[in-house]
DNA sequence: GCGACAG
DNA sequence: ATCTTGTCGC
């Protein structure tokens, strides 16, 4: 199906206008029904940085089995500046999106949803452009403030920022470090949460994560 | 002025 | 993100 491309801005003011105007979009109450498909949403760069894959493969929740994927090549659409980040990603992530035959119930990307200084993260971002449920679970930190997490897999502890919770960091294995966990669109903390434990059974990131992170950085390689 | 800063 | 080997520990 062919998608109009809207413009793209080119310069942070211009970007910082486009998240003002779609932050009010986003959804922050819970679906009704548990996600029968989920969504990870990964991309690789060359090392000159001037080239990227993005895919976007999607499992069934029961079994974790694959039943899409897409992957395609592209170049990085802005800079890269903490904060703006999903202007860099997003088109390629959109095109990937357009190629699925199978339609996810929830996006996890890899990042943050509303762990951002304006509340509009990569996973708000996609959730709001593509009305589908979404959340973030990152690696490291961009906002926020927290207690030590439990050691044990599934202990948590509230990530806050300028005195809001606007996520949770969330111990997926016992003694490993743990993730960032933030909704986007349409979806819950507290559903965020227990999705990503149920999808990293016994890694640390979600295997949604895993199998879209290899499947870009073989297309790229 | 000095750190912090998703991927 | 990416550049990169071995090594410590279960």
């Amino acid at each position: 199906m062919l998608r109009a491309v809207q413009p793209w801005p080119r310069t942070e003011e211009e970007a910082l206008a486009v998240q003002d105007a779609l932050r009010s979009r986003v959804v922050h109450e819970d679906g009704p029904r548990a996600p029968t498909t989920v969504a990870g949403l990964d991309v690789a760069y060359s090392a000159d940085d001037r080239r990227l894959a993005a895919a976007v493969v999607v499992l069934n929740t029961a079994d974790l089995s694959i039943a899409d994927t897409a992957v395609v090549r592209g170049v990085p659409a802005f800079p890269y500046v903490p904060g703006l980040f999903a202007f860099r990603e997003v088109p390629a992530l959109m095109d990937a999106l357009d190629r699925l035959t199978v339609r996810p119930d929830v996006l996890i990307c890899d990042g943050h949803g509303l762990a951002h200084p304006r509340r509009f993260g990569l996973a708000a971002h996609l959730g709001v452009l593509t009305d589908l449920p979404s959340f973030g679970v990152g690696k490291t930190r961009l906002v926020g403030d927290w207690e030590p997490v439990g050691e044990q897999r599934g202990a948590r502890s509230p990530l806050i920022d300028s005195g809001e919770t606007v996520g949770a960091v969330l111990r997926t294995q016992s003694g490993v470090k743990p993730v960032f966990v933030s909704a986007g669109h349409r979806i819950g903390l507290e559903r965020a949460c227990g999705l990503t434990l149920r999808l990293a059974p016994r890694y640390r990131l979600p295997e949604t994560t895993r199998v879209a992170d290899r499947a870009c950085r073989d297309s790229l390689s």
